[in-house]
Formats: C-alpha cells, structure tokens, sequence
DNA sequence: CTAGGGTTAG
C-alpha cells in the first residue's frame, strides 16, 4: 500500500516539467528508493535549519558565487588556495548565505553533490537539501523543489519531516495554499507514515504565519477528528486572526474552545492580548482608552481562569502605554508589575525606557538604565538606540557623539545603530562623523549591507553630494548589493539636473552588466528577501 | 510601497 501510493507519487512528480538549469539523470528504480527512505526516516529529523554561523570561506564563495558570471571556476580557486577540502557544514554556510538567490546556489549545490558523488563517495546533508529546496521555493520552481526532494529519497538522506515544513513554507508564502495542502497530503508516501499532530500543527501554523486563518480554519474543521484538537492548535488559530487583525474572531475561538473543554494557558491569552494591542490606532484618546479596557478585561479574565500574567503579559501591555506616549502610566504599570514579584525582562526595560526617552525624559531613562545593569540585564543595542533616536529628534550632535564613543568599548552595537546615526549625521550635514561612523562599521563587521548603502546613497543625493554618491553607488554594486529601483532613479534624476549624463551612462553600464549575470531584466534580480 | 528599526510564543 505504502509502496505502491509512493511509486505513483514518483510517477507524477517525474511527468511534471522541470526547469532547464537540470538535466534529470533519473533512474525509476523504486524498490531500494523505498528501503532507503524507511530506514532513513527513522532516524530523528532536524526540527531546526542549521544557524548562520561565521565562516570566512562561506561568505567568499556566495559572493564569488553571486557577482561571477561562471561560479565553477571561481568556486574551485579559493578552496585550492586556502587548502581546505571541501565539507557538507561549508557547502551549508554557502547555501544559506545564497537563500535569495536561485542560480548561484543552484550551481554550487549541483556541483557540490556531483563533487562528493565522484570523490569521496559521500552524499550532501540532509540540511544542505533542504537549504536548496527552501531557495528553489522562493524562486517559485517548485517543480525543481519536488525534484530535489524526490531525489533526497533516493540518496538515502530523507526527505524529513523538516524538508517537508520547508516545502510547505515555500507554497503558502508564494500564496499557494492549495499546493502546500497536497504537500502535506503527500507527506505519508515519503515518510512512511501518518503526519502527526505536530506536522499538522506546522501546517496550521504556516497558513496562519502568512495570514491565511481562513484557510487554517477549513483546514481545521474538516480534519478535527483525525487530529483531537488542543489548546496549541487553538493557539495557533488565534493568533492567525490577530495577525490579520480580526481580534473579534479571534476572541469568539477562545469562547469555542472553552465550550469544549480546552483549557487556555498562558501563551493563548498573551496571544490575544496581543492581538487586542497591536495595530490598533491610539491617536484619538478615546479608541487608546477602549484599547486599554479590553486588555485589561482580558487580563483580570486570565486572572479569572487562574492564569497569573506573566512578564510578556506586561510586555505587551507597556509596549502600548509606551507607544501612546503616556510616561506616568508606563512607570506605574511598571511598578505594579514588580510589586507583584514579575521581574521584567529585557524587553520590558527597553520598552519603558523608549517611553521615557521618546517623552524627552532622557535623565530618567538613563536613571532606568543603571538600574537595568545593576539587576544584571545587560542593556540591548536596541535600548541604546532609544537614546540616539531622541538625540536625533533634538539634532543634540554632540550628546549623540558622546553617547557612541562611551559606547565603543562596551561594543553594544547593531547595525540599526548605525543607520540613526548615520541618517542623523547626513541630515545635519556633519559628513566628519558620517565618515567615522561608517568605518567603525566596517571594522566591526556588523555593516554594511544593502540598507546602509541604500541609506547613505539617498542622504548623500539629497544634499546633492552626487561625486560621493556615485562613488558609494558603484561601491555597492562592486560587493555584490543591487541598489533598489528607487535608489537607481534618484540618482539618475539628480545625475541629470546637475549635468552630469557621462557619469550617468558609466553607472548605467555597471548595472546592467551586473544584472545580465542573472540571466534577467532588472526587477526580476530582485528576489524576495530573506523572512523567518 | 519604503522607511524605520525589539513587546512576542503558538
């Protein structure tokens, strides 16, 4: 039964087109595929996809990879030079930095399995499959995708339950809802087995990630007998219709699954008080006041059901008080909070200190801030940028200044911090620390990328620096960034007033010579970027 | 859409 359902899953997916990067090299020979894939199954699959860790050689390759016309041959010389073989973790660091983009890690990842097949009688990682099956994906050759998966089968590495959330990640995010339903459908002839309540849950979760509660819902209704619904599934439900901002729904969820006997825990009702929360407009005092009550109801009705808020529950709440811009009942719902024994977390802290210090009260969010370090919570680079954005908002150059040299040794720097100070030093005309500030930045590695290029080319234009902007301009292009339309017009618009066409036709080259390496026309170089 | 950049788990 199982056989039989697999080889006519195989049947299908091999009649289907495949893009004409592949050449299919496809034996039809099911019987070991199928012994092959049972025993490999069995194996626990990686719920997780590997983390981007540092990796010189990785981040070489995707760039040669990315700005080079062929990749094979520059792809070979810096392992020969370097003396490093090459590894399933290096060919995994590649991929993952090549996600955006389809034909470079198409190339390397063929190469790379015909590499390991020829020379060391190995197989690719199940991760690095799954890593090319994500990128096919967000190219949309999803008949590619299928083709790899079905070939994972025959390589003995899986698929897995994970390669199967990747793949149903891809078809909803491309909106089609219809495909990841089958896909989880076809689940059973690779993995040799029902989908559990997990799976089932994923793909719940995945529908309502990509706001498509409403399919989640069919989806559940029609299948709640063979999965016995739980607070989790509900949760998940929920917090679909808060995404989409139908808190309503939302709410009438909660009421059904208490009619049926399911308990909500805490994470069910900070997911509706979340949804209360957020996206809701606080500029007429009224609908701040009745955004208020209803989470406050909400709270004392948890309280109710024996449910105590805890730290998140007050997270939310004084995210709101700090976006409505009300200081006094931040800081007093904040001490309400410690009273009752919850300790804020860092989110909390950078929360409240963002009310004060976006309210002006700068003495008394740095008076918060040594406590935050004297109750062992290291400030985050994100509530240091509270401070910058304040500074900005007075165009206090110098107090900026002072904070981010005291700042250097500590090294509490993300690359937000870097773009306010950037966009402030630009918008006052102070080029001096622009030029600093953007060293550091590329000393400390975390810059730059495709923002502060993008940010850095507009202020530069929009003070007419047109000689720097075409320098940063070119720059970027260089390291593998392909500015934005907006960017390429504003520029030219500029290049035009100012007389300055020669400059412009040098530029206009460059890019297309850049955009033409991907085989198309300027927008379609641009793929969808990175979410999840 | 871009811009601005940490409340978050389901």
């Amino acid at each position: 039964m199982l056989r039989l359902s697999s080889v006519s899953t195989t049947r299908r997916l091999l009649s289907s087109s495949y893009i004409s990067l592949y050449q299919p090299e496809f034996d039809t020979e099911t019987e070991t595929e199928t012994e092959l894939r049972s025993s490999s199954s069995s194996q626990s699959p990686k719920p997780t996809p590997p983390p981007l860790t540092p990796c010189p050689l990785a981040d070489t390759l995707s760039h040669l990879l990315i700005t080079n016309h062929n990749p094979f041959h520059p792809f070979e010389s810096p392992l020969q030079l370097t003396g490093v073989g090459f590894s399933n973790e290096l060919l995994t660091q590649t991929l993952l930095r090549l996600r955006n983009h389809s034909k470079p890690a198409f190339s390397v990842f063929l190469w790379a399995r015909d590499h390991f097949r020829r020379i060391e009688n190995g197989q690719v990682s199940a991760d690095a499959y799954d890593l090319i099956i994500d990128t096919l994906g967000r190219a949309r050759q999803f008949d590619a995708a299928w083709r790899i998966l079905v070939e994972m089968g025959q390589d003995g590495v899986g698929p897995t339950c994970n390669t199967f959330a990747v793949l149903i990640r891809r078809h909803v995010a491309a909106g089609l809802t219809r495909q990841a339903i089958r896909a989880f459908d076809d689940m059973e002839a690779f993995i040799g087995r029902e989908p559990d309540k997990e799976e089932f849950c994923m793909l719940l979760d995945t529908l309502c990630k990509y706001k498509y509660p409403k399919i989640a819902m069919e989806l559940f209704n029609k299948r709640k007998y063979k999965y016995e619904p739980d607070e989790k599934m509900y949760t998940i439900l929920i917090s679909g219709w808060c995404k989409t901002s139908r808190p309503d729904f939302a709410r009438k969820l909660l009421e059904e699954m208490i009619d049926r006997g399911i308990e909500p825990n805490i994470i069910t009702y900070n997911t509706l008080l979340n949804g209360l929360c957020r996206n809701v407009s606080l500029h007429p005092e009224t609908r701040f006041d009745r955004t208020i009550r209803s989470a406050e109801e909400l709270l004392k009705e948890m309280q109710r059901r024996g449910i105590q808020p805890d730290t998140t529950s007050y997270s939310i709440v004084l995210h709101v008080y700090s976006r409505a811009h009300k200081p006094e009942l931040t800081l007093c719902k904040f001490r309400a909070m410690r009273e009752q024994g919850i300790s804020p977390s860092i989110a909390t802290y950078t929360s409240v200190v963002k009310c004060l210090a976006s309210c002006g009260r700068l003495d008394d969010a740095y008076e918060l801030l040594n406590e935050m370090s004297t109750n062992g919570i290291q400030p985050a680079p994100a509530t240091y940028n509270c401070f910058f954005k304040e500074y900005f908002g007075r165009k206090d150059v110098d107090a900026a200044l002072k904070l981010y040299h005291n700042m250097k040794d500590t090294g509490s720097f993300d690359i937000h911090t870097y773009h306010i100070l950037l966009r402030m030093f630009i918008k006052l005309e102070r080029f001096g620390p622009v030029q600093e500030i953007w060293k550091d930045m590329c000393e400390t590695g975390i810059g730059p990328d495709l923002d502060s290029y993008t940010l850095l080319v507009h202020g530069l234009c929009q003070k007419k620096k047109w000689r720097q902007a075409c320098h940063m301009f070119m720059e970027m292009i260089e390291k593998g960034f392909l500015p934005q339309k907006v960017t390429f017009d504003s520029l030219y618009r500029g290049l035009i007033q100012a007389d300055m066409l020669p400059t412009w036709r040098r530029l206009k080259k460059r890019v297309d010579e850049e955009a033409s390496k991907f085989g198309g026309e300027f927008e379609k170089y641009h793929l969808k970027p990175y979410k999840r």
